[in-house]
DNA sequence: TTTAATTTGTGCGTATGTATT
DNA sequence: AAATACATACGCACAAATTAA
């Protein structure tokens, strides 16, 4: 480990730190000023290091606010049921959603099909980006039928829970019928969201979900980041 | 495109010209001391949104020498006969090899089966580094027989080729008998070697070359950088 | 609600080290 | 051996976002 530059030293130094522990994983690294102070060395040389643990997704950084340890990966459970906020609550993580879009418009085929609707029915639309702890870890876009719900819009805008709009409508429980899994390179819209790098690896996840009947009541696809995320087939 | 920073104005600007082609894949770029002149920027705001370009792997640096343009993909074709420098020559491409081990072992079973010699058979197995004008491309390892090669490393240390080794050893035309292809992720070795990101996507391709009779000569695995390399099947 | 302090991000200037040409 | 070109490192100043008073 000799003929080292004081950047890469002081960023092996809190990599160190990190897998052993004592920077805890979602924890606030000191400030800038701090680890200048205490290795000795310009702010700058300071910055060079923590850019390299970014680049290796072991740190991110909040304008005005600080530098925080990434979390480790998010076990996701793939059973039967498959709640969003639950999964994360349970992981020991404080789950979060933001909006993107939600409108209406024409299925596709494939939608139209997975939910045994009519081709050219409306469906509402639902896109948005799943957080942990303020961590991006997954983009979402969903579709339920616009005739069996026609106030579903207004109900996730008002609850932000898909959820609990469910239940608004009546549906007070679903189940997951069907998920097919494949890996995707990450497009630069979907790295942008996600923090990570353009062609970073995403799980992608193509979901159905029914009520107790079996009728189809949402499809949708997800993008998890492969660096956030595990998914979890156990029983 | 408002509200943009100095670097990434910059870094834009590059990247159009590259895309565009103004910039040639493989040229190389104006020296730091000329972009700086050139944006009337500081040298280290040059520097900045070059690293940015290196980090989405479209340039790379090297010191002393100058800044140049990531090569497009290499198209490598998996034909019936499947040689490294002729591919990359017909890519017009300069193929360089960098010899990482060369030495006996004995075989492991999947090699014994393959190459469908006794288990415990002694092998010549061959590690090295393929580079496509002085970029690496791709980590290879293969194994041959010893009994039926019994100077083929000498051979080898000396041609610094495989077919011309093979060629010594009386073997003036091999086929490719199979190929299997998957992708992995990038272990930081082999992403230190091949100058990408541990977790890049590469592409592992498994393959036994037999002689005219279809008796095994070659068993190997290559791991190439996907970020470089694109596989052909067409005949 | 507004203000002030804190913290990360951007940018310039300078100097020196190191590898290549 | 000398010039060139990228790499590292220090110091200063200010901008932008956040947080706390």
């Amino acid at each position: 480990m000799k003929n080292q530059t004081l950047w890469q030293g002081i960023a092996s130094d809190l990599e160190k730190e990190i897998v052993a522990g004592s920077l805890a994983r979602g924890s606030r690294l000191p400030t800038e000023s701090m680890l200048s102070q205490r290795y000795g060395v310009n702010r700058h040389t300071i910055r060079k290091a923590l850019s390299h643990l970014a680049e290796k997704s072991l740190i991110w950084s909040k304008r005005g606010s600080g530098v925080f340890v990434m979390q480790k990966p998010t076990i996701y459970s793939m059973g039967e049921r498959v709640r969003f906020s639950q999964n994360l609550l349970d992981a020991g993580r404080t789950p979060s959603r933001q909006k993107l879009s939600l409108s209406q418009r024409l299925a596709t085929h494939e939608e139209a099909s997975s939910l045994k609707i009519k081709k050219n029915s409306k469906v509402h639309h639902y896109e948005g980006i799943s957080f942990a702890d303020d961590e991006p870890i997954a983009l979402f876009h969903s579709v339920f039928c616009s005739k069996r719900f026609p106030a579903l819009a207004e109900y996730i805008e008002d609850l932000q829970s898909v959820t609990q709009a469910l239940k608004k409508c009546g549906v007070n429980d679903y189940i997951r019928a069907s998920t097919y899994v494949s890996a995707v390179a990450a497009s630069s819209l979907q790295a942008n969201h996600l923090r990570i790098k353009p062609n970073d690896p995403l799980l992608c996840t193509t979901s159905l979900n029914t009520d107790q009947s079996g009728t189809p009541i949402e499809f949708g696809r997800t993008y998890f980041s492969g660096k956030h995320v595990t998914l979890s087939y156990e029983a």
